[in-house]
RNA sequence: GGGCCUGUAGCUCAGUUGGUUAGAGCGUCCGCCUGAUAAGCGGGAGGUCUCUGGUUCAAGUCCAGUCAGGCCCA
């Protein structure tokens, strides 16, 4: 960190190397919170607020965090600044995902080491420790880069999920759920690798290289029924690539809505024979892929739809029940391994019939598919419902149980498919083989095949409280809404039980102890617990693996005893148990009451990959708790709102990825254009929910509009605030209502952005917030307020417009950097001191927009006076007259008689003519039926409802109203028009009247307003002109002299060039106001023919004039 | 294969319950300003609102589909 930082005082300048180096001027406001503790002030202060509760998703520190995490970050920060700003207490514990996959393939990485068992060789013990270690990596960074985004957050007690007590605390909801039966053992079709002994997580079959193109057997396979209808044999033709799973087949499924047709096809012949002559057999298949899988060669007979087949029986291959008849021949008697699916309770009639099923397709095979709830999971969904059972001819490493149809015992699933179509064949079932090329999973570790298996799991019943988390789900305000009605809805309605258990080591253990003799299961809450049931605990005992494997206590029930089951919890639920895990619940004193103010939420915010992720995880443990009368949770929404962040991409759409070289390191951005802008793009360039694109060029584009705009604007009223010693506590500054109209303009904008700042604030829109701010800054401030009342500024005169114009500026830019202070808390911070504000912005409440300041009619005005402005220039650019060169009048006529009314007005008359150099109105009104014409066109919205489909017809017939209807109209008279027969009264709102140009010289136009410009030029707008040229001149000299600001001068002024009379004359005529400009005390203006002297500046004027300048300092200057 | 998001100027994005001149910034061209100045300002050009169809008096906006990009899930 820096050196302690000096003390800001009122009206200091900002950093000199702040708009080229913001960096280090953010790290001297760091090391100031540091020195003052600003965040620790500020959460004591509102101690006894009203919370605002928000939740921290833990991040896991094994990785660097990246441009991403700076997004979610950011808008955390500034949502939670804001609504300390409200006056609420927020409360910012820090928290760290430790445990999980992704951590145990770190540290096989750096171990050198890959697969389960070469882990357990290592020693789980010492693995896990390593797993310890590993997740610290990057604590460091995380928490340095989180601090100098200026994200509070504290970091000195956060939630740990490897911690005893945090453990603790997800046993006893886990104990409490298997009390209320929402815990079971079943089991889950994963893709698995045999070898290695484990199921894959589906990140990790995105791994490169795990697809692998590999040619498989194609078969066709005949399942003959039980009851054919004739003489000859009838089979359901069936395709698998899978032969290895034949065995296991329980039945076979048809799609419901599909038509199937019954043909009838000759028997394979030998050659030279006449098809037929061997005799006819009946098949079933999808109507749709017939001519596909049997040629021309078959009559059909009979057309049923999927549902009508469904419920057949039929005879598997492997069905030791199947008899020898009509050309089949049984397989040799075996039993087929038939394992406890434990989510249901599989009947035996079920077996071996056909059944239903959506995911059932006619893109390929027969649009009949072969179901082995072991290897798939469709297979596994349909088994459930139909309650079938589960056969597994091959276990779980990946190798047959049996000796069946020619496979015998041990051999490798994939190696057995040939003996298997070669029994097949012999007994009459194959239909046809052939073989296919298709792309087929590996193990990313040891590259053997994968194969999708039905490991043994715990559930967590979620089904149970599906309505629940729906219900609940509709009181969260999700920010875009569509998360919660649609991406979150959706996921919700099709809730699935919930697998938490992983086989694995690096996690929290699961508390669930299972009796080896009768299989009783005995939850654990806690490790009290654990040490009453199985004696003293090991003195080493850490919650982790192995030393959780050790306890074992006898059964209750039978003589067997109770083990730990090997599985770890799924370290989702250590996330999504953080609500109550963070504080200990409940078992660590205290944590009840920590609980009850700190749940629900009332807002999170992750990124939308965070939807079946931390959002879910959340919800569903949340909504398990609450179903738990006895937890005494509150009901309703787990959050109460959630704003979700999009993916960040890089600056031309393409994820951002270590191979291709295009990952922003925040670091970097960081250092060269400063956090603020960095939170200022993430917040202001795009909804934050939208996928972003990342560009560092618009970060320079960001510092230059926003805060170089910003900047200017305070170097501005500093520099002569400090001339003038303006103290902003004077008590001889004017109310605002005694104050011009433009300062009671700017107050007005200002308590208008005000509220708007404050709406997107509360609705979690912090990009509305930002555009709303932005356009203050730069376009009302700045661009407007300061550049059209500079004059008042620096006229020498002080007094109260000038008082008026400093307290003005000073408050809106105090407005700015409170407004602005959660999204740029750095800048909003040297901002704020530097404008005389006692302490932090951050410990500021956010100023209350005041109606009574809001002025409507000041605001229509100023929008007419910056439309003519616009016009205006446009026609000074076309005549080619330079600002400088006054000119005699405007000209403007206008469509609405109010927008006369207004510019008759000196306010809106003396900003147009002052800001366009212009003398006068010259004529001002509506219409004179030779430059301009009124014309109307209708108002669509209002007579649309109105006349419904006439509204065309009408249309027509108001564009074409008499010049007099249109003057009537527009001084609020009525008019009638006649539309398909009917007589139509139109009101002053029914008609749209406009101007429109017929002028033959440079008009602007739009729509409302015709102006003009008179261009010509005489002696008197030349000899000013002169003079304004003159004083651009010397202030140019000011400049290159150095000369302060308000230093004195003295001048001789020598006119010279062609005409120079005429130049010495408008020089003279002007004498007084070129002084009061230049701040010259004495101003002499020498004869046209007087010689140049010594160390006089010559400057061309333009107009083939051209001035010599003697300056010098005024004495005593 | 399913769910969802996005598609508007060369680029990044706005665009109100559907209402008749579709806006801003950047870039580009032209010009201005010069005591806010290592800044700033203005003007011009630039659009079949992905495409197709529908609803409607009226569609960038609503509906159905299409194409493209993306996210999540299978």
């Amino acid at each position: 960190m820096s050196a302690p930082p000096s003390p800001v005082r009122r009206f200091d300048p900002l950093p000199p190397d702040l708009g080229a180096r913001p960096a280090a001027a953010e790290e001297q406001v760091l090391a100031q919170w540091q020195a003052e503790q600003t965040f620790e002030a500020l959460q004591a202060a509102r101690a006894q607020a009203p919370a605002f509760v928000f939740w921290e998703g833990p991040p896991t520190a094994n990785g660097r965090p990246g441009i991403h995490h700076v997004l979610a970050r950011t808008l955390k920060d500034t949502v939670c600044r804001y609504q300390s700003m409200f006056g609420k207490q927020v409360e910012r514990k820090a928290g760290w995902d430790t445990h999980g996959l992704p951590v145990e393939l770190e540290v096989e990485k750096a171990l050198s080491i890959s697969g389960k068992p070469q882990i357990e060789k290592y020693g789980i013990a010492a693995f896990n420790a390593k797993c310890r270690e590993s997740v610290w990596k990057y604590r460091e960074e995380w928490e340095r880069l989180s601090a100098r985004i200026g994200y509070w957050l504290d970091y000195g007690h956060p939630y740990v999920t490897y911690a005893p007590e945090y453990v603790e605390s997800v046993w006893a909801l886990l104990a409490a759920f298997h009390r209320h039966g929402l815990v079971y053992r079943g089991k889950r079709v994963l893709p698995y690798c045999g070898r290695c002994g484990t199921g894959l997580s589906s990140h990790e079959l995105g791994q490169p290289g795990v697809y692998q193109d590999v040619l498989d057997p194609s078969v066709h396979v005949r399942f003959p029924l039980v009851e054919p209808a004739g003489e000859e044999r009838e089979s359901l033709l069936a395709w698998t690539t899978t032969p290895w799973t034949l065995p296991s087949n329980v039945a076979l499924a048809v799609h419901p809505e599909r038509e199937y047709v019954r043909v009838r096809v000759p028997l394979p012949v030998a050659k030279g024979e006449a098809p037929g002559s061997a005799g006819h057999e009946i098949l079933w298949l999808a109507a749709e892929r017939a001519a596909a899988v049997l040629g021309k060669g078959f009559e059909e007979q009979a057309r049923l739809s999927g549902r009508e087949l469904a419920g057949r029986a039929y005879h598997a291959p492997y069905s030791a029940r199947t008899p020898a008849a009509r050309g089949f021949l049984p397989a040799a008697p075996w039993t087929p391994p038939e394992v406890d699916p434990g989510a249901w309770k599989p009947e035996a009639a079920a077996v071996h019939r056909v059944v239903l099923a959506d995911y059932v397709t006619v893109e390929d095979g027969t649009g009949i598919v072969h179901q082995a709830p072991a290897y798939g999971a469709d297979d596994w969904a349909t088994a459930q419902r139909e309650r079938l059972p589960v056969y597994v001819a091959v276990g779980p490493e990946g190798k047959f149980v049996v000796d069946v149809g020619g496979a015998r015992a041990g051999t490798f699933f994939k190696e057995a498919d040939d003996a298997l179509m070669e029994d097949l064949k012999a007994r009459g079932f194959l239909f046809r083989k052939s073989r296919e090329n298709h792309s087929y999973p590996h193990c990313w570790r040891c590259s053997t095949a994968l194969y999708y298996f039905a490991a043994p799991a715990w559930y967590i019943r979620t089904t149970a409280v599906k309505e629940r988390m729906q219900a609940s789900n509709a009181t969260v305000q999700w920010v875009p809404p569509e998360v919660g009605t649609k991406r979150f809805g959706e996921w919700l309605s099709n809730n699935v039980d919930w697998n938490i258990s992983r086989d694995r080591y690096w996690g929290t253990p699961l508390p669930f102890w299972v009796c080896d003799g009768c299989s009783a299961e005995r939850a654990v809450g806690s490790a009290a617990e654990l040490a009453r049931l199985a004696g003293a605990l090991p003195a080493d005992f850490d919650h982790h693996r192995p030393s959780i494997d050790q306890p074992s206590f006898p059964c209750e029930k039978c003589a067997g005893t109770l083990r730990r089951t090997a599985a770890v919890l799924d370290c989702w639920f250590d996330s999504g148990a953080m609500p109550f895990a963070q504080h200990g619940w409940p078992l660590a004193p205290g944590s009840a009451e920590r609980l009850a103010k700190q749940y629900p939420a009332d807002f999170i915010c992750e990124g939308l990959d965070q939807t079946r992720g931390w959002f879910y995880t959340l919800h569903a443990i949340g909504s398990l708790a609450q179903s738990i009368p006895e937890l005494g949770l509150p009901a309703g929404g787990v959050y109460k709102s959630c704003l979700v962040n999009g993916l960040v991409l890089d600056k031309d759409g393409v994820k951002m990825s270590k191979r291709l070289g295009n990952v922003i390191d925040p670091w970097k951005v960081i250092e060269e254009h400063g956090a603020d802008a960095v939170r200022w793009y993430l917040i202001a360039s795009a909804a934050p929910w939208l996928a972003k694109k990342f560009d560092p060029a618009a970060l320079a584009e960001t510092r230059r509009r926003y805060f170089g705009t910003l900047q200017n604007s305070y170097g501005f009223l500093r520099e002569y605030a400090r001339i003038d010693k303006f103290d902003p506590q004077d008590p001889r500054i004017p109310s605002l209502a005694a104050r011009p109209e433009i300062d009671r303009w700017l107050t007005s904008r200002a308590h208008s952005t005000i509220a708007e700042v404050r709406a997107g604030a509360a609705a979690y829109d912090l990009t509305r917030a930002a555009r709303a701010l932005e356009a203050f800054v730069v376009d009302e401030l700045s661009n407007w307020y300061i550049r059209r009342n500079r004059r008042r500024f620096w006229k020498s005169e002080s007094g109260a417009d000038k008082l008026s114009a400093f307290a003005t500026l000073h408050e809106a830019l105090r407005t700015v950097a409170l407004l602005s202070a959660p999204i740029t808390p750095f800048f909003a911070e040297m901002l704020w001191r530097r404008l005389g504000g006692l302490g932090s912005v951050h410990q500021e409440l956010l100023p209350e927009s005041d109606a009574a300041r809001i002025d409507r009619g000041l605001e229509g005005s100023m929008e007419i006076v910056q439309r003519l402005v616009v016009m205006g220039r446009a026609l000074r650019e076309k005549a080619g007259h330079r600002v400088r060169q006054p000119l005699r009048a405007i000209h403007v006529r206008a469509s609405r008689p109010r927008d006369l009314e207004l510019l008759g007005t000196g306010f809106a008359s003396l900003q147009i003519l002052d800001e366009l150099n212009v003398k006068s109105f010259g004529s001002l009104g509506a219409d004179d039926g030779k430059l301009c014409r009124l014309s109307a066109k209708a108002n669509f919205k209002l007579l649309g409802k109105r006349l419904g489909g006439r509204m065309k017809a009408a249309a027509l017939a108001i564009e074409s109203l008499p010049a007099a209807d249109l003057s009537r109209l527009r001084a609020g008279g009525l008019a009638e028009v006649v539309v398909e027969g009917e007589t139509v009264q139109l009101t002053a709102e029914d008609v749209l009247v406009t101007v429109e140009s017929q002028a033959d010289f440079d008009v602007e136009t739009d729509g409302r307003f015709v102006v003009w410009l008179d261009t010509a030029l005489d002696d008197e707008l030349l000899a000013e002109g002169f003079a304004r040229e003159s004083v651009n001149r010397i202030n140019g000299l000011r400049k290159d002299r150095g000369l302060a600001i308000d230093e004195r001068i003295e001048l001789a002024l020598h006119p010279g060039g062609e005409a120079p009379a005429t130049l010495e004359a408008a020089l003279r005529r002007h004498r007084e106001f070129i002084g009061a400009e230049v701040l010259a005390v004495r101003v002499t203006v020498e004869p046209a023919a007087a010689p140049l002297p010594q160390g006089a500046e010559s400057f061309d004027l333009g107009g083939g004039r051209s001035l010599g300048v003697v300056l010098t300092r005024a004495p005593g200057a």
